[in-house]
DNA sequence: TCTCTAATCTATAATCGTTCTAAATAAGGA
DNA sequence: TCCTTATTTAGAACGATTATAGATTAGAGA
């Protein structure tokens, strides 16, 4: 089954129906390296569904990310959220120039987990780990960062 | 020196004006156990200081955040931002129904930045370490999570 | 202390991501 | 196919944050 099938299928055990807005939708969340924005799925798709409205998308998102089958990303530099369809526990790592994020998988994430859970008599039920900095890339194009700082995230 | 004194000394190094309006807001932060957000900061300080804006709060805590004297963190299960006068590393662990914010310390963050840096190749400059969960007061309030969902986070 | 001027503050409008609403449409079971 | 109900759509509404322009003020120097 492949990524954007579970997704559909994910939705379908919750008891949604199957449309073809959610199935381009799926598609283009799993095909995507990018951890997209609900616009920038909007923008991909609206040239091959004319009628797509935005709410769809925002929708659709909510669904998948209240079901735990995606992650929503808050503050990768820009104001919008990036939605990931990775859940493994991992870093995010956005890059403050380009707002692109990579993921990095570590032991020590869940580790974490354990831990907080341990000390905190919370239940937990959700774990953003974000980290800032410039990616190779950037850091070429930017020697001198001084009074760059992070919309509204700061360091 | 007081938490809040460090805050306009701070600001003062950096060349900025020490203003009333600006020590309020420090007093505020450092004094609140609470990670406020703007507003929460403006909502208090307006009774005792009528002339008070919105944007100047914004203005102040843009500045600290951006001199790396205190963070900002995203979605904590509202929609603002709230501000966290502690920068030391570590766990930040927000109850997705009263939106309260306690901090947990723990040295396998500081470990985990060292990862990260080796394993990425980027110039890191900041992380935000945030989990969800139903803190113990609100877990006897609500007996049945399902449909509750994170608003815009997932799981 | 007084003056001066740039920094700051205020009030309000603008912006933009996201959510809501109501009417039109379409999925899927009978 | 028909019916019921979820879903989609378009656009208005919302709310946090940012920008703007004019009034005010901190703080350096006379």
């Amino acid at each position: 089954m492949s990524d954007t099938e579970y997704l559909m299928q994910t939705l379908k055990e919750a008891g949604l129906r199957r449309t073809p807005q959610r199935e381009a939708i799926c598609a283009a969340l799993t095909k995507s390296r990018n951890h997209p924005t609900a616009t920038d799925i909007y923008a991909e798709l609206k040239p091959r569904f004319a009628s797509l409205s935005l709410a769809t998308v925002y929708n659709t998102l909510d669904a998948l990310v209240k079901l735990g089958a995606i992650n929503a990303l808050g503050h990768a530099g820009d104001d919008a959220v990036h939605y990931d369809a990775d859940t493994e526990p991992h870093v995010n790592l956005a890059c403050i120039v380009c707002s692109r994020i990579v993921d990095i998988h570590s032991k020590r994430v869940s580790q974490l987990d354990k831990e907080v859970v341990a000390a905190s008599g919370y239940r937990l039920l959700g774990a953003r780990v974000m980290y800032y900095g410039l990616c190779p890339r950037c850091q070429k194009k930017k020697k001198e960062i001084r009074g760059l700082g992070i919309r509204g995230l700061g360091n």
